[in-house]
DNA sequence: CCGAACTTTCAGTAATTCTTGAAAATCTAG
DNA sequence: CTAGATTTTCAAGAATTACTGAAAGTTCGG
């Protein structure tokens, strides 16, 4: 395989898994793009390396930078912008932790914590299960939500650091 | 606030949730209804209440039940099946980790794994910065397919159990 | 200021994904 | 077997989501 085949194979590739984890394809790919880079790249580089529009280009960069993962890089004496990406997976890992805990996760709480004030008599069977249910699945959630907070949290924690050691032990 | 509104916001918030991680909305609405109803569901009474499709229930059933989430029940005498959700959140969360490494995650180490034999002299710095960009990826990602595959194991196992209570104090 | 270089926006269009509904298949009681 | 009840399939249409390209906006050296 040719480098750049072999370039194109890890983009699409990063691209479709994106695509299942609810990240549009393209934006996958700009960061597939950024990751195996050495130096930053500017928008026209990508937009002609992925062969998309400009606009498509600007707008997944910029969801990119949201989301913390993609950084704007100004080279002195130069106008134009360059972007490099975060090259530390488990960076990358804890950083979308972070703002899908912030986006999604909260989110569900509020509203499971809300919807356990449902009106009625609690002795209502049907209430009650609902109440029941709810309480238990927001009990579940919400310790989902406190792990991952500790997951985050434990960047640089030799307890987590040791722990997942453990299970790469080839690590170079 | 009304039972019926209740159950409706936590099947719609539940339905944006599965939606923002690739999963189809009316899947997880479907998910959401079984998970908040003790018995189990018709077909009809799925399709009544969420106001879909036979069509639309029936594949959405069916990918509930491919994902584990969902089984079968067949009521003695009754020609028609009923569906009922597995009710255990972390159950669930286990059944999303298994199937996701299966479907994407091992995919995408293959894919490392073979873009990393790309043609060409290993002392030029492009091949060269390129596999070393893949080794790193591989290495993290397979870390973290470890770690998951270690999360699934721990069910039922006592450092796993005691790790998940600590951030969950209140639990019943 | 001016204008060149570059970035951002966004309306219209394209591509993708989801849903419907009806026909075909399957099942089971009689 | 047969017929009614039920489930499954899938082509066509609907809805959603993503992309383009051109126009508007921004920045900055001179």
């Amino acid at each position: 395989m040719q480098l750049d085949d072999a370039k194109d194979k890890f983009i699409q590739a990063w691209g479709a898994l994106g695509s299942n984890w609810g990240i549009n394809r393209t934006m996958a790919q700009v960061h597939a793009l950024l990751l195996i880079s050495p130096e930053s790249l500017s928008a026209d580089e990508i937009m002609g390396t992925l062969k998309i529009s400009r606009g498509n280009a600007n707008m997944n960069l910029r969801a990119l930078i949201d989301w913390g993962l993609v950084q704007k890089e100004h080279k002195s004496g130069e106008r134009r912008e360059y972007f490099l990406a975060e090259k530390d997976i488990w960076q990358v890992a804890q950083q979308v932790i972070v703002e899908r805990r912030k986006r999604e996760l909260k989110p569900v709480l509020r509203v499971l914590e809300d919807v356990k004030q449902v009106e009625g008599d609690t002795n209502d069977p049907h209430v009650e299960a609902f109440v029941t249910a709810v309480e238990e699945l927001h009990s579940t959630v919400n310790q989902a939500d406190r792990f991952l907070e500790l997951l985050v949290k434990a960047k640089g924690n030799a307890f987590f650091d040791t722990l997942f050691k453990l299970f790469a032990p080839k690590v170079k």
